[in-house]
DNA sequence: GGACTCCGTATACC
DNA sequence: ACGGGTATACGGAGTCC
């Protein structure tokens, strides 16, 4: 029962891929370790349905089951086929608009239907099939594939759809020991394309894995395919990529396009990156040298030839590999799991992910399937400022995953899953998280189990969230606020008895504490016990742990703080100290500050501080140190329409995008500077691209760069006396020795819980600690 | 011309 | 084209004195 609710109700193990071969016949692959055989299993199209009422009159040959329960959707109706199910939509729909003043335009605007419009996904649900069951990952056949191609001369990129452009070089290579470089025999780009064919369905591989692979791979080859008239059928019904109509659209650039390949699933490495959510800062433009160093791979010049074209599209491939060795474990591990396929395992969001496993238990169940609630707000988290300033030995203690332990302790899933397919299925995937974490411990050269752990960990906490997920089929707002209830009350707990300890707290958020602790307390063990102390207030199944302990702690305001660990990195967090979207010499001059004032070198900051205003008085930088890049949000029309209705201020990106009389679309990055000689200018009004600036006739605007210089060494101003902070930040001249004398402020900001609190009877406590 | 508030957008933390 | 709330920063517009 659990077992199915996990990993689907069909017992069928090792499907590699699918594809459609009919309206209701979906063919499986399974691999039998060299061997691929193929299947094909009838499939009924569904969908959920409100009231019966409006298919009494559809003709077409359809099944319907009333469901069991009293939820939202209490019929399932399935077809014979995909476009009986869609023909039945389409009446609904114009007898619904019929009776509706409201009219709707597709399904999705549907209240009284449930359906999900991919094949792969219902057919999924439907068996209770999953991909990959009883596979190791190595057992997998993934072919990695590069590209070599010739730049038109004067050009930037390279361009398939330019006929002087095209592949020169294409590398191959799979997870067993096979490479090959196309290109090197072969006398021509049409020679290339046909032997990639021919490889590939050599090679049968289940999954294609490329860095770029969509928008760039498989986009080029396709229309070099169309330039000689070659059908690129690769697929294993010998079908060429499809283009996805609807690709779930990924954050920044929208013009993605996503392939499917019949049989096989595609990997982009891009996509493993975006998933990776913590880092995504080190991967903001995707370049592939810095990826490599943060993976620690080392990309190998060929000594012969250090520059050969050919042999870096080999690395590439390597690198690739070494990527997809790394995170893609995960992602076959949840293909075990869900009924999606491995696509749209990467792609779609958690809560999308959990909700599939609740549906494909209602389908298999027989059960009525709830609607959304409309949206509420709900209460968060609590977060709370005690101290600013800087402090020694500082330690970190937290709730290791206190909502989902909040939500299982309680059992707060949602009041409309009767099947509990909730609860149950986060303590499961709790456990399987559990055992892959203890799995990276045993052996920390596993790396790719650290990286499974920490998605299956997301996969947990995205429970909660979902709870207060506007478009949760599941979702239970009154469920959520409980939940994020009781963990403030948790993490008021803490607080209450480090300060009833004498112990200092800095600051708080959600679930952990940034504490000093009390006088005399402070070896490890020491805190240990107080931890001890703590978690014996606190329901037993709490995990309160000590996280880290640190050498400086700089606290500035809520969730914006830095720290000096013990190995001596500084660690910056917080949008108002590390935003990205300051200028460069704006961010160097913040992490500077933080860095000198956590190592108390006062005199260095002052010289820091006096050479970067020289070099802005003498325009002695250059156009990189002070330029914003902004990110086109919104198309031009939109914002210039919400101009003209007054709905938002001017931007200086936007403007320039539209003076320029040049097309723009979104996700395009505009990089610009600000000119005039008033330090209070409009930006909007005062401003020129980045690429206009001339170093040898500077006009960027002095004044209001000085001014920003101020803004931001004025952050600073709180921890320091007064006559401290305008020497440091000034331009004359002083004697080192006159910072000597120089001491950090603390200011307190914050009450304690404990003067707040009125004495609570349960609270006695005993002296713990031993005498000397 | 400040000081102040309000608003929308952007970014970050947990 | 979509998990949530809590938070800060910034630019600009409007208001008051």
């Amino acid at each position: 029962m659990i077992e199915a609710l996990i990993y689907g109700h069909n017992p069928q193990v090792r499907v590699v891929g699918l594809h459609t071969v009919a309206d209701n016949k979906m063919r499986i692959y399974v691999r039998e370790d060299n061997t691929v055989k193929n299947s094909d299993i009838n499939f009924y199209p569904f969908f959920f349905l409100q009231n019966i009422q409006f298919i009494e009159n559809f003709k077409r040959k359809h099944y319907k089951k009333k469901l069991e329960g009293n939820n939202f959707f209490q019929y399932i109706v399935a077809f014979e086929k995909w476009s009986d199910m869609w023909e039945c939509v389409h009446q609904i729909l114009d007898l619904y608009n019929k009776s509706n003043p409201t009219q709707a335009t597709s399904y999705e605007d549907l209240p009284i239907i449930y359906l999900i419009p991919d094949q792969q996904t219902q057919f999924l649900i439907q068996t209770g099939i999953t991909h990959y069951k009883n596979m190791e990952f190595e057992e997998l056949h993934r072919l990695q594939i590069s590209l070599d191609k010739l730049i038109t001369t004067g050009k930037k990129s390279s361009d398939p759809r330019r006929e002087s452009d095209k592949i020169t070089f294409i590398a191959l290579s799979d997870n067993k020991g096979f490479e090959t470089i196309l290109g090197k025999k072969e006398k021509s780009e049409k020679a290339i394309l046909q032997k990639l064919i021919q490889i590939i369905n050599e090679i049968n591989p289940d999954i294609i894995e490329g860095f770029d692979l969509h928008n760039d791979i498989l986009y080029y080859i396709l229309t070099r395919c169309e330039l000689y008239d070659i059908n690129f059928t690769i697929g294993r019904d010998e079908s060429i990529p499809k283009l996805i109509e609807n690709p779930l659209q990924i954050r920044e650039s929208l013009q993605n396009k996503k392939y499917s390949i019949a049989g096989r699933n595609l990997v982009d490495v891009i996509n493993l990156l975006q998933e990776y959510d913590p880092y995504k800062r080190i991967f903001y433009n995707y370049d592939i040298k810095t990826i490599a160093d943060y993976f620690k791979f080392e990309f190998k010049n060929n000594t012969e030839y250090p520059s050969d074209p050919a042999n870096l599209c080999l690395e590439k491939n390597k690198f690739v590999n070494h990527i997809s060795n790394l995170l893609l474990p995960s992602f076959i591990e949840q293909a075990k799991i869900f009924p999606l396929n491995l696509g749209k395992i990467i792609d779609l969001s958690p809560s999308q992910k959990i909700e599939s496993l609740f549906v494909r238990r209602y389908v298999n169940q027989k059960y009525s399937l709830p609607t959304p609630q409309t949206p509420k707000s709900i209460s968060g988290g609590y977060t709370d400022l005690f101290y600013i300033g800087v402090f020694d030995n500082v330690y970190y203690i937290d709730v290791e995953s206190m909502y989902p332990t909040l939500i299982l302790l309680h059992n707060l899933g949602p009041n409309s899953d009767n099947l509990n397919a909730f609860i149950d299925s986060l303590r499961e995937l709790t456990k399987i998280r559990i055992l892959k974490k203890n799995e990276f411990l045993e052996n920390k050269n596993l790396k790719h189990l650290f990286y499974m752990q920490e998605d299956f960990k997301v996969l947990i906490n995205t429970y909660y969230g979902y709870l207060a997920y506007y478009k949760g089929l599941f979702n239970d707002y009154e469920k959520a606020s409980k939940v994020s209830e009781m963990g403030q009350e948790i993490l008021k707990k803490i607080i209450y008895h480090i300060q009833f300890h004498n112990g200092t707290v800095i600051e708080v958020d959600t679930d952990g504490v940034f504490f000093v602790p009390p006088y005399k307390m402070e070896s490890d063990d020491d805190v240990d016990k107080l931890i001890k102390e703590i978690k014996s207030y606190l329901p037993s199944e709490v995990n309160l742990i000590l996280s880290n302990k640190y050498k400086k702690f700089l606290s500035y305001k809520k969730k914006n703080y830095a720290i000096l660990r013990y190995d001596d990195k500084i660690q910056i967090k917080g949008s108002a100290l590390i935003s990205k979207n300051l200028e460069k010499f704006g961010k160097i001059l913040i992490q500077k500050c933080i860095e000198y004032i956590l190592k108390e070198e006062f005199y260095d900051l002052h010289l820091f501080y006096k050479n970067l205003h020289n070099n802005i008085v003498n325009h002695r930088w250059n156009i990189q140190d002070f330029i914003r890049v902004e990110t086109l949000k919104d198309p031009i029309y939109k914002y210039f329409n919400d101009i003209q209705k007054d709905q938002r201020n001017r931007n200086a990106a936007y403007e320039l995008a539209i003076k320029s009389r040049k097309e723009f679309s979104v996700g395009d990055k505009i990089a610009y500077y600000v000119t005039g000689t008033n330090a209070n200018v409009k930006a909007y009004d005062n401003c020129k691209f980045a690429d206009e600036w001339d170093p040898n006739f500077p006009d960027e605007n002095t004044a209001y760069y000085l001014k920003r210089l101020e803004e931001y060494t004025n952050k600073f101003e709180i921890f320091f006396t007064k006559e401290d902070f305008l020497k440091i930040f000034s331009t004359t001249d002083y004697k080192k020795e006159s910072f000597k004398t120089i001491r950090l402020l603390t200011t307190k900001v914050g009450k304690d819980i404990s003067s707040e609190t009125e004495e609570k009877d349960e609270l006695e406590y005993k002296i713990w600690l031993s005498e000397d």
